[in-house]
DNA sequence: CACCTTTCTTGATCCAGGTCAAGTTCCTTT
DNA sequence: AAAGGAACTTGACCTGGATCAAGAAAGGTG
C-alpha cells in the first residue's frame, strides 16, 4: 500500500511513532475508481473518508433543476468526504465521483473512532485540518458575496494553478458560482483583453 | 463569572473532572461591549476566541466598494472569532462588533494552546465544533449556489426563528447574500401573498 | 480511425436582483 | 420630549449573469 503520501502529510500537523504510523496504516483501506466511477451517491450514508493518492474526486449536488454544483475537489493529497451525513450518519446529499482514474486510501468511520481512542493525536490532527478546511469555505463564501464571477474566476485560477487544465471547465464553472455557458463567455473577454 | 452555559455547552461533547473545568475557568477572562462596539477590526491580528453569554455578536467584511457582509452572528451559546486570523496569527479581514450590549467570555489564544497541553479532551471538543460549522458553512455555500434569494431567507426564519426579530433586517439580508432593499422587497410580498 | 457522447462555444434574449434616489419610520441619546 | 441619525421602504431604472438553442470541438471507446 503506497502510505508515504499520507504519512507525510499527516508528519506536517503531528509526531508518530513508528509504531503508531503502523496501526494507522492498518486502519486504511485502499479503493480505486474508474474514471466517472462513484465514491458515494446522493441519499447514501458516508461510511468514509477518503484520501487522494492520484486522480481527482469531484464532491457535487444536484439541485432540484437537475443541474450540478460542485462543493470541493479533491486532488492528490487531500480528503473527502460528505461532511454532514459522515458525521451524522443520515443520508447526505453529497456525490463524490472520480474525474479521472483515481487511487484512494479509505478511514472508514468506525476506524477513524478507534484512532481517536488509540491515539488521541488524531483529535489534533483532525482539529487542525478541519479547521483550515472551515478558513477556506469562510472565505469562498465571501468571496461569492462580494466578488463579481471575473475575480472569483481569477482568484480560482491563482489559488490553483496546476488544477486549471485537469478539470472540466464545467465543473470549474459551478465550483466558483456561474454557469458553463458563462465561464466560457468570460475566457474569450479574457483572453480578447490581451 | 458566569460559566454555567460555556460548561454546560462543553458538557455535550466531553466529560470534565471537577478539576478540569476549574482549571478550564481560569483560563478565561470576562468581557462586556456595548452597543456597536467592536471586539476586533479589519487588519487586526485576532487573539481570541469570544463565548457569547448574552446578547449577540456580528462578525462582516467590507468589500473594496464599502459594503457590508455578515459571516456569521454569534447569540447566547455560540463562538466567535476570525478564525483564519486566529490561526495564521496574521492580520485579518473580520470585524466583530455587538448588535447590542453583550457579555463574552474570552480564551486567548496562547490559553487555547496551554489547555490543548495539559486537558488533551479539548482537542477533541474544538474538533467536534470545527466539524459542526464546517458543515453549516458548506450547506450555506451550496444554497448561495443553487437557491434563489426567497428560499435562502425561508431558511434562515426557519433555522433562527428568535432571532429574526433581534437582528437588524439589513444584516439578515447580507448574511443571506441579497442588499437591504432587495429583502425589504421580498418580505412585502411574502406578506401580500397571505 | 471512425463513431458517439460529452464538453465547449457563441448568439439572442431574458430576468433576478442590484443601484440610485427620495422619503418615512424607528430608536438612541440628550 | 425633541432632535438627529440610523434603519427601513418604495419607486424607477439598470445590468451581470442565466437561459435556451444550435453548432463545433474534443476525447473516450469499440
Amino acid at each position: 500500500m503506497s502510505t508515504d503520501l499520507i504519512l507525510h502529510n499527516i508528519a506536517k500537523f503531528i509526531n508518530l511513532t513508528g509504531e503508531e504510523k503502523t496501526f494507522f496504516v492498518s486502519l486504511l483501506q485502499e479503493k480505486s475508481l474508474k474514471r466517472k466511477e462513484f465514491l458515494l451517491e446522493d441519499g447514501e450514508i458516508c461510511k468514509y473518508s477518503a484520501f487522494t493518492i492520484s486522480g481527482v474526486l469531484r464532491g457535487f449536488t444536484v439541485d432540484h433543476n437537475g443541474f450540478e454544483h460542485v462543493l470541493s475537489f479533491a486532488p492528490e493529497g487531500w480528503w473527502m468526504a460528505d461532511m454532514y451525513s459522515l458525521i451524522s450518519q443520515k443520508p447526505g446529499t453529497l456525490n463524490i465521483e472520480a474525474i479521472e482514474k483515481t487511487e484512494l486510501l479509505l478511514l472508514s468511520k468506525a476506524n477513524q473512532e478507534i484512532l481517536y481512542q488509540k491515539v488521541p493525536k488524531f483529535e489534533r490532527f483532525f482539529r487542525i485540518i478541519t479547521e483550515n478546511s472551515l478558513v477556506s469555505y469562510q472565505q469562498r463564501l465571501m468571496d461569492n458575496l462580494s466578488l463579481t464571477a471575473e475575480d472569483r474566476y481569477n482568484n480560482f485560477c491563482k489559488r490553483y494553478p496546476t488544477l486549471i487544465n485537469t478539470l472540466p471547465k464545467k465543473d470549474i464553472a459551478t465550483y466558483i458560482g456561474v454557469t458553463p455557458e458563462f465561464l466560457s463567455r468570460m475566457q474569450s473577454k479574457l483572453l480578447k483583453r490581451k
